[in-house]
DNA sequence: ACTAATTCGGACGTGTTTATCCGATTAATT
DNA sequence: AATTAATCGGATAAACACGTCCGAATTAGT
């Protein structure tokens, strides 16, 4: 759909992981991967993915697992966790491809698509971790629904 | 991007022969893809599938080529190319990729996301392939830019 | 009738995304 | 020290999206 699969299982995983944390605790791959419904060894990628761009921590060995820094469940934005993994392509996107679709030079959907995307993007930048994951606290949501 | 490649392509082509349509020319499969930049032979492809749909009039042979039927100019919606090729999974898409995301169950970006979606469908919903011809007969907008 | 221009349909090829597997590494527990 | 539980990294496989090729069918013009 609008983001890859890579991308929705990542946030997903972010979102749970976050939560935890907030319960001061780690965790597993493992767990991750069922609580989330995410296939387990395509979800390690990701995570590694998520770890190098500095969005989750992860401590290897027994008792390992993957947690986000506390400090930041204010400061990473679901557009962080989107861009980490599908890319800055957000930015420019053009409703039928063009790749110097602009103001200037605009495709003739540009300006009806203009205010969806500017939407999208102020959403995506707007949204916190830590708000999302008091949305799941609330066991008002969900992360799994089949 | 937010659509596929096969749709993007398909709805400059429509926009394009519809242009021509109302110039009272019919075009060919070279000429369109020539004209929106497109590959020639994955555009045939793309063609024959909005023929079915009875989105586009050809004719085959000599001087034949693509049209749209002008009565339905002003009917054939955005929405209505994009559900062609893509298929109506805009109407119930999840950013987190849920199946069953909904208000009463939903993902904990749900509520954020769902006036982005609402606008995203009025736009492609509300706008003609009429309104889209114009602006570019109007000069104003291109539909292939590298 | 013949030729040229065109779409149609099916088979095929390529590339990217999605997904798995496994050995190496690391760390806690016993 | 040995065992166990975990992540990491690289190779590989499967599925899907993207794209090509070519012969068959159709139509207009000569």
């Amino acid at each position: 759909m609008i983001f890859s699969k890579t991308c929705e299982y990542g946030t997903r995983a972010v979102i749970y992981i976050a939560q935890q944390t907030k319960n001061n605790k780690r965790t597993s791959l493992k767990d991750i991967s069922e609580q989330i419904g995410s296939p387990e060894a395509f979800t390690a990628k990701i995570l590694q993915q998520l770890v190098k761009h500095n969005i989750l921590i992860s401590t290897k060995g027994a008792n390992g697992g993957f947690a986000v820094d506390k400090k930041k469940l204010k400061r990473i934005k679901l557009m962080h966790i989107v861009f980490a993994i599908d890319g800055g392509e957000y930015r420019d996107m053009c409703v039928l491809g063009l790749k110097k679709c602009s103001a200037k030079d605009p495709c003739p959907v540009h300006h009806k698509f203009k205010h969806v995307k500017k939407d999208l993007l102020s959403m995506l930048n707007n949204t916190t971790l830590d708000e999302l994951t008091n949305k799941m606290n609330d066991g008002k949501s969900f992360l799994k629904l089949d």
